[in-house]
DNA sequence: CCATGCGGGAAGG
DNA sequence: CCTTCCCGCATGG
């Protein structure tokens, strides 16, 4: 494993790249920066991207639960930017194993660093994870931004969430916060047992569902078939929520392994000379707990031939201090799933229903969306908290301002083998894929001239001489042939993306969880709420409420 | 205990 | 002076 860093840079030292800025096909959110004084009025908004990559600017809705935890599947700790108006973030790299090790399922060592300083100060020096390993856990830092870590900037208006961010990891990704929770709750054998029931049970009453929805969905076997999208690389970029992981309960995976699976036709380029991408490489830290993944309808009922007796789960299966020291992956395997399933020809509907709240999200791509809103109802409670309310900044007047496409969309790891559109292939002029065709609206505005900090966004991670791409994680000789292969998927990815619907969030998918196991002692899911679900989901009457902020067009923020 | 956000202050250009 | 990063503190889950 060879891992690119970039060279040190002092802060102020330019790090500028080759801009070419082109169209792209997706967001539609036009030219703004998020230091902007004014940024534009969104009309179209990006499903959330929980590995946002590269320099990318996103909007969500102002009603995204992630977006509003400014949440990321990167590390991100809070750092000051004296505005109050903008939140700044940044990466704090990756935990992996001072030897380098590989794990006994090939797999490198990448946990999640602690925010918290405290916390992560005590990760460091932990005995690898790897038994067979004396190495001991260090941080490897971002340096992905000039020499500095990568950096996210969280903006609130009253209409949407912007997102901006800088800079493009130069480290394996860390595994998923949800893992590291779940890991971090495991204090004792007691503990790990409850996590495999939770897990469990949030597989049975995926499957469950699945399996209601589309009885030709079996299990096992349609693994990447995916229930919640609210991650948009779930259509568009196939990270972990549709690398299938199998279905097994945690610690006791009984599939076959993923060398001998047949359903293993990814199609990343190997890649020697980089880092793994996630697909292969993070099925043992990192792989996201069950609620984003194929469910096997055997699972539904515990007591089947595929259930689990978590009776006979030894107490001390896991020393608390052995946490860090498993000998197997808690879920050691999955399987890549054929195309279909990942395209979306046979996965996920075109609407989702939000488990938590049970509304039905749409992501409406017309004028239409503020022409038909209704005052007052576009915020949730759940916005109206303090947190956001500092970022509900004074509107400024209209102002006309060019819009192109969105020049950006979120990218992560994986683009360079399976990225979703053209767009995702535009860098910021980081990485030119295609020719510009466009005009670089950037330069339009004078954009370069004016964003200073803009100017300083560079990659060294990659330079383009005469359309050829070096360095980086990117592979260029791989690129062609991934790129086709992406064009291929893209068609059917793009058809279902158009109906994107956002989706739950974690926590409230456990409540949900746990609302049924409370009536239920099995994990018995009812069928007419089930029915009920489905219709609200197929449903053709969205009553979708929205405010009207007419007349405001742009925000202003003040720094102060 | 830790994630998260805020803000003072230092460092460098 | 401006920008950025580091660090401590407060808060909440």
């Amino acid at each position: 494993m060879v891992i690119l860093h970039t060279p040190s840079l002092s802060p102020g030292m330019s790090c500028r790249a080759n801009y070419t800025i082109t169209a792209t096909s997706g967001g539609g959110h036009g030219d703004w920066d998020i230091n902007d004084s004014a940024v534009p009025r969104i009309h179209e908004f990006d499903t959330f991207s929980e590995w946002a990559d590269g320099h990318c600017r996103l909007v969500y809705r102002s009603d995204n639960e992630e977006a509003k935890r400014h949440s990321s599947g990167w590390a991100m700790r809070n750092t000051n930017n004296h505005n109050v108006h903008i939140l700044k973030k940044s990466c704090l790299g990756v935990l992996v194993c001072s030897s380098r090790c590989t794990l006994p399922n090939g797999e490198k060592v990448h946990l999640r660093p602690a925010i918290c300083d405290k916390a992560r100060k005590k990760q460091q020096g932990k005995p690898c994870p790897n038994r067979q390993c004396n190495g001991r856990l260090e941080i490897l830092p971002c340096r992905g931004h000039c020499g500095y870590p990568v950096t996210h900037f969280w903006r609130h208006t009253e209409q949407a969430i912007f997102f901006q961010a800088k800079g493009m990891h130069d480290h394996p990704r860390p595994e998923a916060k949800s893992t590291s929770e779940a890991r971090r709750s495991l204090g004792s054998g007691r503990r790990v047992r409850g996590l495999a029931v939770l897990l469990a049970k949030e597989t049975a009453l995926g499957n469950k569902i699945m399996s209601l929805r589309d009885p030709n969905k079996r299990p096992c076997k349609g693994l990447g078939q995916t229930t919640r999208t609210s991650d948009n690389t779930n259509l568009s970029m196939g990270t972990n929520q549709d690398k299938g992981y199998c279905s097994c309960p945690p610690f006791e995976c009984i599939c076959s392994y993923q060398s001998t699976l047949p359903t293993q036709t990814h199609n990343y380029p190997p890649s020697p000379q980089m880092y793994q991408p996630q697909h292969q490489v993070d099925n043992y830290w990192t792989q996201e707990p069950a609620h984003a993944q194929a469910y096997p309808s055997e699972m539904v009922n515990l007591e089947t031939s595929c259930s689990y007796d978590f009776n006979s789960i030894p107490a001390d299966l896991f020393q608390p201090e052995e946490i860090f020291q498993l000998d197997q992956p808690i879920k050691p395997d999955y399987v890549y799933v054929q195309d279909g399933a990942r395209n979306g020809t046979s996965g996920s509907p075109p609407t989702l229903l939000d488990l938590g709240s049970g509304i039905i999200h749409k992501e409406l791509k017309t004028e239409d969306y503020w022409g038909q809103a209704s005052v007052g109802s576009f915020l949730n409670d759940d916005s109206n908290a303090s947190s956001n309310s500092k970022f509900n900044i004074s509107q400024s007047p209209d102002v006309p301002k060019v819009l192109n496409n969105n020049p950006t969309i979120p990218l992560d790891q994986t683009f360079y083998s399976n990225p979703a559109k053209n767009s995702a292939l535009d860098y910021n002029g980081v990485l030119q894929v295609k020719p510009s065709v466009s005009t670089n609206l950037y330069n339009q505005n004078n954009f370069m001239d004016t964003q200073p900090e803009f100017n300083n966004e560079n990659s060294q991670q990659f330079t383009v001489n005469n359309g050829k791409l070096s360095g980086g994680y990117f592979n260029p000789e791989n690129f062609n042939q991934s790129y086709q292969e992406y064009e291929t998927n893209q068609k059917t990815c793009k058809s279902s993306f158009q109906e994107y619907v956002d989706v739950t969030q974690y926590s409230d998918y456990t409540n949900f969880l746990n609302v049924y196991e409370t009536n239920n002692k099995q994990v018995y899911v009812n069928e007419n709420m089930l029915k009920e679900l489905d219709f609200r989901i197929s449903g053709s009457d969205f009553n979708v409420s929205l405010d009207d902020y007419s007349g405001q067009n742009f925000h202003s923020v003040a720094n102060h």
